[in-house]
DNA sequence: CAACTTCTTGACAGGTCGTTCAAGAAGTCA
DNA sequence: TGACTTCTTGAACGACCTGTCAAGAAGTTG
């Protein structure tokens, strides 16, 4: 049963994506529905047909947002030795070609960032950042057991601990460097966590 | 020159301290005004004429968040040995004491919650943030060099580096925490932190 | 072709927001 | 007391915001 009407004149998914640099750069709040109608080139009553009210698409864009990054983590860290693919991941958010907006200074984690605005008055927001932060400790926790076990990572702590402060430091890392990114400072304290995890 | 005409009829110190209450809980975006009048018990007219717009109102809170931490901070790393003050430090975020909003949830770092939220669009914010980090770092390193020197804390790493790692640790704690707070996992990665720490 | 369905457009409604202001209240000072 | 200064109050303003909707446009189907 084919879809009969008229076609949308724009595609969904590079609209989502690209709803997501805005609200990623802007924030929830500070992002209006007329930014969006102007950045996308598409009328409001389209964005509403589409995606719903403005809290559903940026749930969506979280959720887009979280998918890829969820992909490339677990890509990354499906490799042996583990350390130097945890550096490369670590340094992700003071990296500048994938993640800055256009004054030039990164707009940290998505995810974070949603933490910060919309947690924990916005339940469903709540519950997407908190599983988001599960699956990162459990796939991080995953490779450092392979690691454990190779005996590239210290087994002084267990890595359920190592892979909850990764969490924190990618975090805070990208919190942090919204404000004040001084490269060479963060790559020193990025690599002080990475050789503290040697065995 | 004493000051003449009507005494003002609340508290200006207090009325700040408690809006801090309110912005730290809720946000920039989401306290409104109505929410400040309703909350403070003063009128719109009377908040407009002593803190100014806002905005304005909102950036002296950060400062006197920031100015009542950066003591505590200097206060509790001001001993020896160093690593249970640091330890006590990092927990902070996720004790309920001090910092928790009335539902129960702990509501970060309000320096971190502004970076998220106004940076890096509000160049006045920005440059708070900014302070407030460097000189976190700079007492924490201080600290870290004297204990050091003392053979508390490895010098497998250079002070600053450690500074820095310890920064993004307590932001992306008091971050991830709003959504999460798993206290045995944070308390679990703190220790961790810590033990990597030592000499 | 005509009937039908879906998408697009942009004006509009209704609410909330930050901010201002005029009038009255409550002090100080001479 | 009267003049002066500052604070308080709450109504009002204009801007902007999210979300809706009716009318037209552009496809598909028979």
């Amino acid at each position: 049963m084919a879809r009969t009407g008229r076609p949308r004149g724009f595609d969904k998914d590079q609209t989502l994506a690209r709803a997501l640099e805005l609200f990623w750069s802007r924030g929830y709040g500070a992002t209006s529905i007329q930014d969006l109608v102007d950045a996308l080139a598409v009328e409001r009553g389209s964005l509403y047909g589409t995606f719903g009210d403005k809290r559903r698409f940026y749930l969506d864009a979280v959720r887009l947002y979280w998918d890829v990054y969820e992909r490339h983590l677990t890509a990354a860290l499906d490799t042996s030795p583990l350390l130097p693919a945890l550096r490369e991941i670590l340094t992700h958010p003071v990296r500048l070609d994938e993640l800055i907006s256009d004054v030039g200074v990164p707009h940290g984690c998505l995810v974070g960032n949603t933490t910060a605005e919309l947690v924990p008055h916005d339940s469903e927001a709540t519950e997407i950042v908190t599983r988001s932060y599960r699956r990162f400790t459990d796939i991080v926790t995953d490779a450092l057991r392979r690691a454990q076990a190779a005996g590239e990572v210290t087994d002084d702590a267990r890595p359920e601990a190592q892979a909850q402060l990764l969490l924190y430091l990618v975090q805070g890392l990208s919190l942090v460097s919204r404000a004040d990114l001084d490269r060479t400072a963060a790559l020193a304290a990025i690599d002080t966590a990475i050789e503290a995890l040697r065995a």
